[in-house]
RNA sequence: GCGCUCGUAGCUCAGCUGGAUAGAGCACUGGUUUGCGGUACCAGCGGUCACACGUUCGAAUCGUGUCGGGCGCACCA
């Protein structure tokens, strides 16, 4: 509708023209202020500009009216228009807001290291990733679900350590000294039971084949991971290893030219020169590579694979590990402005009003699971989607569990549900509904149909701008409109009862297009709960 | 110290490509149809949009500075 609209008033003008919704729909369904930026090069009063504005689209079909007030251009779509749509819509189910982008994308999320399930702030950036991904998808981009498997350093050692300090106290019952460093959590359990009954109960002792427990361990850990992120509807495309790139090593140094160099038996970029605060190791003097070095062959393969943009979301920890990786992709030939670096900011729990800690040392995280378990994957999506990814949030868990309108999931499901109630009870057949007019509904149904028919404009707005708690925003108030329609209304039994039947159905398709976009299944009933 | 980021109602957060009286939910107070699920709806209460200056016809929104919170400043991932 939106575009409609943009479209001919760039006809009209020659330029492009913000276009808002009025505060007060009173005004119409859209606004722009244009005749304020118009008035300095035009030398007229920004009043005279609007009037004749409003005056020249008297003929237009698309609009009822075009009023200026105060200097705002105000429009009003005609009945006519927003009926063809809203038919249009029911007529095409699958089409509908949807786009025609083709633009390559490739979208790196979550990407946790494989050495112990998911936490709560993996959750974040897992929701908000997967979310853009269903709206890129669904705006016509051909875009890849990626995940970066960190199977190489560290981390991968100490995951073998660990799971041998964690057998040795439990199952060989032995008195074990713990190093600073090393991973603990019920995980630990089932992977050493697991390697014993693998390997046999030697491997949980030899140290010397701590590697080869790891390499077996991590792919485990991978099963929970993407076990976890299946029962938040959330998949990917492609799972890339980290260890399966060094063997571009060679390759990929020659191509960074002179921007390598070495010095004091370590292997350095040059990232000072890109903005970075000093030059980085990349390769320590034991030969040992670094945590960058994974990353640069990683982006290197990449840009090899040829996609147009380049999203990565990142925890916003790791936020001064932008530059460097930028630096390397220049260095590499590729156009750093292809890759997009979101960042998830932190998140804290609270559970009625006290804090819920979560402290890696004690072991005691808070796993993603765990909260799937205690508030279902509807809330935990609605919650990470709802809010601006690069803010810190702190949310309680109780909220979510109510059964009422103070729980935002609840309350758009029961939207939708409502509707479904009022269709089974309809007194007309489906028929009667799909031939009806959408005209002559009066105002209340029609600013209702006007506020189901903005969803295709909220997914693309959401999409373009990252900023996906647009979506549920969006939802929310399109559930009040409903549940307010609904108690001024009544549909069942009267004459109108086949073009309000109607009426809903363009806003149950919205709202079920919206949660699906979300990962969240439209229900359509309610259970009550047992009291 | 340097960099990034945030600071909007008692609480959790929207609004930020500058535009018409600053929004929602929670909490608190009070109401609601002799009707489709009251699991709903309505109203009231509550704000110097951290502060200052600047740009502009117009600033919560842009710029600069100050104060305050978070994160980062590894050859850890």
């Amino acid at each position: 509708m939106k575009q409609r609209v943009s479209a001919l008033l760039r006809e009209k003008l020659g330029r492009e023209v913000v276009l808002e919704k009025p505060r007060d729909r009173s005004f119409g369904h859209f606004a722009t202020p244009i005749a304020f930026s118009l008035a300095k090069e035009l030398r007229k009063s920004p009043m005279v500009i609007a009037e004749e504005l409003a005056s020249s689209f008297s003929e237009s079909a698309e609009f009822s009216s075009v009023e200026s007030v105060k200097g705002y251009l105000n429009f009003r779509l005609s009945e006519n228009f927003l009926a063809e749509y809203a038919s249009w819509a029911l007529d095409n189910p699958s089409a509908f807001a949807k786009g025609e982008n083709n633009q390559k994308i490739l979208l790196e999320f979550v990407s946790a290291n494989p050495t112990g399930p998911l936490h709560i702030g993996h959750a974040r950036g897992a929701v908000y990733g997967d979310t853009l991904y269903r709206l890129a998808k669904h705006l016509g981009y051909d875009i890849t679900a990626e995940y970066y498997v960190n199977d190489a350093g560290n981390q991968i050692d100490l995951l073998g350590l660990s799971i041998q300090l964690y057998a040795r106290e439990h199952i060989l019952n032995e008195s074990v000294v713990y190093p600073e460093s090393y991973y603990r959590g019920e995980y630990l359990d089932a992977l050493s039971q697991g390697a014993k009954e693998h390997f046999g109960i030697e491997i949980l002792s030899d140290e010397s084949r701590q590697k080869e427990l790891a390499m077996w361990a991590k792919d485990k850990v991978m099963e929970i991971v993407v076990d976890t992120l299946a029962q938040t509807n959330i998949h990917f495309d492609t799972f890339v290893n980290e260890s399966g790139l060094y063997k571009d090593w060679d390759r990929v140094m020659k191509k960074m030219g002179d921007n390598v160099y070495e010095a004091e038996g370590k292997l350095f970029i040059k990232s000072e020169s890109k903005g970075d605060d000093h030059d980085r190791v990349v390769v320590r003097d034991d030969g040992r590579p670094t945590y960058l070095a994974g990353d640069i062959v990683y982006h290197n393969q990449k840009f090899e694979r040829g996609y147009d943009h380049y999203i990565n979301i990142w925890g916003a920890d790791h936020h001064g590990y932008i530059t460097r990786v930028k630096a390397a992709i220049d260095f590499l030939g590729y156009e750093s402005e292809k890759l997009e670096v979101l960042l998830a900011q932190m998140v804290s729990l609270l559970k009625d009003g006290e804090p819920y800690k979560m402290s890696k040392r004690a072991g005691n995280v808070i796993l993603m699971s765990d909260i799937v378990d205690e508030i279902g994957s509807d809330a935990l999506r609605f919650i990470f989607a709802s809010k601006k990814s690069d803010t810190a949030l702190e949310f309680d868990l109780a909220e979510f569990k109510k059964q009422d309108s103070s729980n935002p999931i609840f309350y758009i499901q029961y939207a939708h549900a409502r509707i479904q109630t009022l269709l089974s009870k309809a007194t007309v057949t489906k028929e009667d509904i799909s031939k009806a007019s959408l005209k002559n509904l009066g105002e209340n149904a029609d600013t209702l149909l006007f506020d189901a028919l903005l969803l295709p404009e909220v997914v693309e707005d959401a999409f373009n701008s990252r900023q996906v708690q647009k979506l549920p925003e969006y939802l929310k108030s399109l559930a009040a409109s409903l549940h307010k329609f609904y108690y001024d209304v009544r549909m069942i039994g009267t004459e109108d009862e086949a073009k309000l039947l109607k009426l809903l159905l363009v806003v149950a398709l919205s709202i079920k297009t919206g949660l699906s976009l979300m990962g969240i299944e439209a229900k359509d009933r309610m259970e009550r709960e047992e009291v």
